[in-house]
DNA sequence: GTCTATAAGGAGATAGAC
DNA sequence: GTCTATCTCCTTATAGAC
């Protein structure tokens, strides 16, 4: 409070954009909205960001990079620890989920505004938003299926890219509707922590990925 | 032409709203670029659909009815051909999966963008639109959850409901990234059929679902 | 850097003639 | 049923004072 006397304008901006993003969308949210959440003047925006746009990109960028950045460097790191053999499904399973679903974690409503929006970005069409994201993702979802093509050369390749892309799907899918699956859950008293998830989409995915393909050796 | 002298607005609408719909998403669509696509006047929306709400409402009703007919009609026809047996995962996998991967069959830009909207749907949060569907959605997600849980007594309770949201998930991102993923298979002169999805999806998804579960007896 | 004021236009929705 | 015309509100964005 005294060591901060600057309000950081900036960061509210960006803290509370982030949030009416996930929930609204890009063009659902309105920049007055934003302003009045963040307690900021609507010309603010336009000195820190530019445009509409321009604050859309810097959430994402805000995001993302760390977030990629840490998919990347688990993978890396296990990868480095296996000193050329190839690595189990569950462990590159794990660096690609992990990263994404302790930003989710359960009591920070702030986390969990991060993830609605990068589940629903994932199926956000067409959008200026979708290329400002997919680059960056394409350099994980390369990476991530070379490792995994390495741990499963029985699987085709046109298989395998199936198949991540469900893994993809099912990480978006949940992230973006990690509120209604928390409420469901409660009802039976199943807790829906990190961990959790995590050992259940490892589980799942691994089996899957694994999972012999019918046309083995017909293609 | 003749035998139609009325250009049947209403259903003109209805398309145009759709493939906006599922481009740029409720709020992003707008209903004058709607009515220039259908070549019709702005107050004829008001006029059958009473508000843009109710356009929505229209075009959702269409398209998920007799979808989620299709899926339960499947279902119950392989139970009665069952009679009393369970059935197998991979029959159950098809009932759920092939009505709307059949939707999305390649040619037809106008089932793509059904397609695209059901995907872009799952991940809508907090609007109206949800809503409106998730309570017949529920129907068939219990339909599916009963069926599996008999078809797989080992699974826990609490771990088939995770892995039926996995299965959602990556079923509405393909639907919703499918131009992306054809666009890929392109480069390597993979077909996409809905045969093909259905086959790729169904062996990765009954592996998950039969996976054995980390915890099993200790919970 | 932060503000007020306002431009410029698009949005959903409606009234009422035909 | 279909149209024109318009209302009202809200949007992004900017100009310019402080």
């Amino acid at each position: 409070m005294r060591t901060m006397p600057v309000p950081d304008r900036r960061a509210r901006i960006l803290e509370a954009a982030e949030r009416a993003f996930a929930e609204s969308g890009f063009e659902g949210a309105s920049l007055r909205q934003i302003v009045l959440a963040a307690g900021v003047n609507l010309a603010t925006v336009y000195y820190y960001f530019g445009s509409k746009k321009g604050l859309m990109e810097a959430v994402l960028k805000r995001r993302f990079g760390p977030l990629r950045q840490e998919q990347l460097d688990r993978l890396r790191q296990s990868e480095q620890a296996a000193r050329g053999r190839p690595l189990s499904v569950e462990t590159i399973l794990e660096a690609m989920l992990l990263p994404p679903l302790r930003l989710a974690v359960c009591a920070s409503a702030q986390r969990q505004v991060v993830m609605r929006l990068i589940g629903r970005i994932a199926t956000e069409p067409n959008r200026q938003t979708q290329q400002l994201l997919r680059g960056q993702h394409e350099e994980v979802r390369t990476a991530f299926q070379d490792a995994l093509r390495r741990s499963l050369p029985k699987v085709p390749a046109a298989d395998l890219r199936w198949r991540i892309e469900f893994v993809w799907g099912a990480l978006a899918f949940v992230l973006c509707n990690r509120r209604r699956i928390e409420k469901e859950a409660a009802d039976t008293r199943d807790p829906v922590d990190t961990d959790r998830v995590l050992s259940e989409m490892t589980v799942f995915f691994a089996a899957g990925l694994r999972a012999p393909t019918l046309t083995e050796g017909c293609r």
